[in-house]
DNA sequence: TTGGTTGCCGCAAATCATTGCAATAACGGC
DNA sequence: GCCGTTATTGCAATGATTTGCGGCAACCAA
């Protein structure tokens, strides 16, 4: 399920150019079921296009973050993306000791979300948030 | 009001050794009302202390931070710290476009996390929690 | 199809943060 | 107060990400 058409298209209508290494970057991002890390991303698509400089991964990666295309998951020291699928949207909670990650249904945000947007006029980007803590299992053997 | 000599305690109490370095950090940071950098951290702990190095300020971030001394912001691409108080909780709303910092009473969170650790087991670590997003004005800036 | 405009890429350097290692210094016990 | 253990430091290298710049290529118009 390719199912990144639109993006392109949506790129194209923000006025940005489409490249091969932009294609290369979307398609292994939406084939990848789940996220992936920016080194990761720029390993598959030198196979793809030997050379692919690792700025243009990152650049192109953040661009479509703005865009909406990909959200951003921080892993660890990392970046991670996944594509931005608006019919099954979720949060991340991600254990800070290792560095296991969980979904989350986005509705558990959205009273939250609504009062920052009424009360202080701030418009939270809750699809890059990512919600560090501790996991169920790293608390239980902290308890120990 | 120093207000950090719960902190030293803290430290020993939790088998850390006690160092000027560390010190010089936590005065640094404790003197500031609001967040500061940890290049800013650097350049004043150099002050004081000729020869510190940048690395012993993140470490020494780092582990105030896991005891719960200090609180961490992230502000555009960098990490900034300030005092934790425990009488004067909050969250920080950053944007995106801008770099304004907003605070924001943690009680907007509260029944969030209870969900989450309910639910889930997971606690989240809101005290370093930095929401990102846009503020009012850039949001009406880009409106137009 | 061709040409001009201008956004994008590769490269290299800069920035921010973390980590391995050997020397040093903090601190509990004598 | 001195000593030994071992956490901590400084240093240098590494990792992760961003940015400046000049050449190149995508795309629109003719």
């Amino acid at each position: 399920m390719p199912g990144h058409e639109s993006a392109i298209t949506r790129l194209r209508a923000a006025g940005y150019r489409m490249t091969p290494q932009r294609l290369s970057v979307l398609d292994i991002v939406a084939r990848r079921s789940g996220h992936i890390g920016a080194d990761e991303v720029w390993n598959l698509a030198k196979a793809q296009h030997p050379y692919v400089d690792l700025a243009t991964i990152y650049r192109t990666l953040q661009l479509l973050k703005r865009l909406g295309v990909v959200t951003e998951v921080v892993i660890g020291n990392k970046l991670h993306f996944e594509l931005a699928d608006q019919h099954n949207r979720h949060n991340h909670m991600v254990c800070s000791e290792c560095d296991a990650v969980q979904t989350l249904s986005p509705d558990y945000l959205a009273e939250f979300s609504r009062r920052l947007e009424q009360e202080f006029g701030f418009t939270p980007d809750l699809d890059n948030l990512t919600i560090g803590g501790r996991c169920a299992q790293c608390c239980s053997e902290a308890a120990e």
